[in-house]
RNA sequence: GGCCCGUUCGUCUAGGGGUUAGGACGCGUCCCUUUCACGGACGAAACACGGGUUCGAUUCCCGUACGGGCUACCA
């Protein structure tokens, strides 16, 4: 019987969700849902030394502003495998349990060695010109450990409560061969793998041991993680092995990396083009280094979600444009792509400006509504729904409406210096006086009625050049639709400014 | 250095033994437009290289180059 789709996304706390890891909870979510499944939060937080506060707290609601909600798990409810800290967890003595599964059958084994006798080992191997020094089946013969002291001497040293770690024991050459969902087979000689430590000296399960645990204990179905993790792919086969557990252990899926717009190599925490590498704000307490996020940017989550999921997949036709369920239904990590995809800022913003495009006028108002009122400027619903639909075709996010028609709030202070120079002359300063005489004397101010007047007074004042009345009202060169925009300035507003123009121009 | 993974327009990608190698972002030109845009049309732009296999390789195989990842009592 097939086994139930269930998924997890298992980030520890040490900062701020990365874009790459929310890609890795994406993926999984979509899988999950797609096949009925579950999907569910895990922290891994066994590395206190690295813990961050706020992290846990950040990447909850970075999921839940993605709209990529565990059903189960910290923050989404308690399922049937609680906890799900692995702090928690190791305090009911669940790894341990399996370390100790490992060691009775001859697959792991104590080690004593300090920090400082590893790093001499290894300072020593690379002056015997080692090219890559490793705790190995060869070279754990000359530490201090199960293997190499003599048992009574062991069980002395354990009985003093002097520290030690739990080592797997690799063997020394053997074709470890997996099976990797996006990959294919890999195989790799584990003579390259060397003894992971599985629990560490202060009784905390390393990632190796602990994800392998859970994923048992949670029935987790397959196993999505970055492509980083693929050279500890073996490692993790041999625990499931020795545990005899590789039966029941989940599909694999390492997707590619999120590679930087320029230059090479992975996406970090900070990028130059601009663009966010976080979901929400996220402030590093311990740094404090500020982080801006694609909420407070002005992205809606289905654009950013959208964006993701087609960094490193594609349906198998042109569409690029989905929503989040037509990504659920026709998700499938066959059509995720082997090579890491470099991060696209200007594709990235065009995925939002279709999203913009998608909203009612009313609903960018109630967005861009707060914004006004933040910069001052309270003016009521009509009025910056209209101002929404003038301006939306130009914007690429919520958050740039004010700067793009600002001139809707303020008059005037200086006049595009290039299109004056090119356009004003002598004879301007009477033409465009008559017009405001003219716009003075209108009954009716719309659109239509402004457009009509245009057109009417042209056989008698010579040709009105649209771009200088732009000017002459909002200061700058482009902008919304002249006739809409003078329309809902609204008479009053454009003759004061007209008339302010004229005065101060020769 | 070693090991592993990868390589189609600048970028994201489709495709797959015989195609005018398709789409999208960005870029350019034109059309629409009494302004600003949207929109529409068109265009420039790619199978890393070398060997095989084959009647025929961008596609399959092997090398090379290049890129990336990993190489902790971190995940």
């Amino acid at each position: 019987m097939e086994k139930r789709v269930r998924l997890r996304f298992a980030p520890s706390p040490t900062g701020g969700l990365h874009m790459g890891g929310v890609r890795t909870a994406l993926f999984s979510y979509l899988f999950a849902k797609k096949h009925g499944g579950d999907f569910v939060l895990r922290i891994e937080d066994t590395d206190q030394t690295r813990y961050v506060n706020g992290a846990e707290e950040y990447i909850i609601n970075a999921l839940k502003w993605c709209g990529i909600e565990p059903n189960e798990g910290v923050g989404f409810g308690d399922g049937p495998y609680a906890p799900y800290r692995q702090s928690e967890r190791k305090e009911l003595g669940i790894y341990k349990k399996y370390a100790d599964q490992l060691i009775a059958s001859g697959h792991a084994y104590v080690a004593f060695d300090t920090s400082e006798e590893l790093d001499e080992m290894r300072k020593r191997l690379e002056a015997a010109k080692v090219v890559a020094p490793q705790y190995n089946a060869i070279t754990r013969q000359n530490m201090r450990n199960a293997l190499t002291l003599p048992e009574d001497e062991v069980k002395k040293i354990m009985d003093s409560g002097a520290p030690y770690v739990v080592r797997l024991k690799v063997p020394r050459n053997e074709e470890i061969r997996f099976h990797d969902i996006i990959r294919g087979w890999v195989t790799v000689n584990s003579s390259q793998v060397d003894d992971k430590v599985l629990l560490k000296s202060d009784g905390m399960p390393t990632y190796h041991l602990a994800h392998i645990v859970d994923d048992i204990e949670m029935k987790i179905s397959h196993a999505v993680r970055g492509e980083e993790w693929l050279p500890s792919a073996p490692s993790h086969i041999l625990i499931y092995r020795y545990l005899g557990l590789e039966e029941d252990m989940p599909k694999l899926a390492h997707l590619p990396l999120i590679l930087k717009p320029d230059g090479n190599g992975k996406l970090s925490k900070r990028d130059k083009s601009g663009l966010p590498m976080f979901p929400l704000d996220w402030f590093d307490e311990r740094t404090g280094e500020k982080y801006v996020g694609y909420k407070e940017s002005g992205f809606t989550p289905d654009a950013f979600i959208n964006m993701l999921a087609l960094l490193g997949w594609n349906p198998g036709d042109n569409r690029e444009i989905m929503s989040k369920e037509e990504l659920i239904a026709n998700f499938s990590f066959e059509r995720v792509n082997k090579s890491g995809a470099k991060f696209d800022p200007e594709k990235t913003k065009w995925f939002n400006q279709q999203y913009l495009r998608m909203q009612t006028d009313e609903q960018l108002a109630d967005s861009v509504m707060p914004l006004l009122e933040a910069k001052g400027f309270k003016k009521d619903k009509a009025f910056v729904t209209e101002f929404c639909r003038l301006i939306k075709e130009k914007a690429h996010f919520v958050t740039e409406f004010y700067d793009l028609g600002s001139y809707f709030f303020a008059a005037p202070t200086s006049y595009d210096e290039k299109v004056m120079t090119k356009k004003w002359n002598e004879n301007s300063k009477t033409t465009y006086s008559k017009l405001t005489e003219k716009l003075t004397a209108l009954d009716t101010w719309t659109t239509n009625s402004l457009h009509d007047l245009f057109a009417a007074v042209e056989p008698e004042l010579g040709k009105i050049d649209m771009q200088v009345v732009r000017v002459l009202t909002t200061g700058v060169a482009g902008g919304a639709q002249l006739f809409d925009m003078l329309a809902l300035l609204g008479k009053e507003e454009v003759l004061t400014r007209l008339n302010k123009a004229l005065a101060s121009l020769s």
